[in-house]
DNA sequence: AGCTTTGTTTAATCGTGAGTATACAAAGAT
DNA sequence: ATCTTTGTATACTCACGATTAAACAAAGCT
């Protein structure tokens, strides 16, 4: 009878956190396992244990799942904001998204990946790709004269900029130092294509 | 006399369909409604309203949803593979894709926006993206000496094809003749981008 | 007319996962 | 030593959506 259930003074040492620091990790845990599949096919005990701890636990920290959620894609979000900047694109914008996906590989994922295509949460992800396609939409409808066809490249460019970011994360972030100019010169070439069409290509 | 010809139709147009029209037809509301939100977030209940019958009929034509589901990408991915060929790449190839995504829109976003991020389903789309990725890559891999970058061409290349089109099916389709050259400009600008990093940018 | 097919409606079953409640144990601060 | 915080385990309620069952009606062939 009184064995096994609690037993681990020395043994285990549980090494308990603060409030704070254990929110901050299960957002960590539920970006890694929001990640995977999305919200509605990442159930809270999927969370729970990426996070190693107890699925009850979760309500101590997040009203619902649907909380937490928002507050892992806030979370991710700002962070992206906070490298990338909300101001106009200069040099350093495709740069400074490749750090962004660099150290947020999961969240980066998280965000385009999954949350973009969630109508219940795409709002989130929208501040960010709204305002860059509207920026790049300013810049490019100088050169483009059709408008549609410079809204296609607005929206081109930035799903290269970030699907370009994702599949360098998948290959294993080869050649870190030039790996935004190689991304840039896509851009480029998705802008080139948008101005002239096919008149001018290789 | 005999007044059976018209009898019914004014009364009530109730058009009962055959099995094989009515399963078609329910693939088509299917590949709809799924579209919207993909598997999990599509309820039964929404495909019959989409086709505009009860919940209880799809289980006449269908075993499970999840076999429902596979169908509808079964089909989808057969159109597609038809159009756009299983061999090597050509001139005609992004045309193709064009046509193939003008014609079965919600089929197209279907495949690429959500069965392609639906662990469970994923294998379906695979069997075309890895085919054209792998295609890609042999072509490519002669261009470009580092199998990394190689690699990461060939995806991003499929990528801009493909979202290309999606894109240019969300602006209305402009330019419908001349769609697939800058289509192909843009892969072009990917390919480019790829040999030479940014040492030859605009 | 009769029989099969294609429908509808209604209701029951059933599994899963979110959310809640309770009781208990150990850590760490005071 | 005691109290608060952080954690565990177990068990429940609840809603939703998939799946099944049953009774019924009209269409349309033969």
């Amino acid at each position: 009878m009184t064995d096994e259930p609690a037993r681990r003074q020395e043994a285990t040492p549980v090494r308990r956190m603060r409030r704070t620091e254990r929110r901050a990790q299960i957002l960590d845990a539920a970006t890694r396992a929001f990640a995977r599949a999305g919200f509605t096919d990442t159930s809270l005990d999927d969370v729970a244990t990426e996070a190693g701890i107890s699925r009850v636990i979760l309500y101590r920290h997040f009203e619902s799942k649907n909380q937490m959620y928002r507050a892992t894609l806030d979370r991710a979000c700002a962070r992206l904001s906070e490298r990338v900047g909300e101001g106009n694109f200069t040099d350093a914008s495709i740069p400074a998204l490749l750090e962004a996906a660099s150290e947020e590989p999961d969240g980066f994922r998280l965000l385009f990946r999954h949350a973009a295509r969630e109508p219940e949460f795409r709002d989130l992800v929208d501040g960010l790709t709204a305002a860059s396609v509207e920026l790049a939409l300013r810049q490019l409808a100088q050169m483009i004269p059709d408008p549609a066809w410079a809204r296609w490249a607005a929206r081109l460019v930035f799903t290269v900029a970030v699907e370009g970011a994702i599949a360098w994360l998948d290959e294993g972030r080869p050649d870190p130092d030039h790996a935004a100019e190689r991304i840039d010169a896509a851009v480029q070439g998705v802008i080139t294509a948008a101005r002239s069409g096919g008149t001018d290509r290789l």
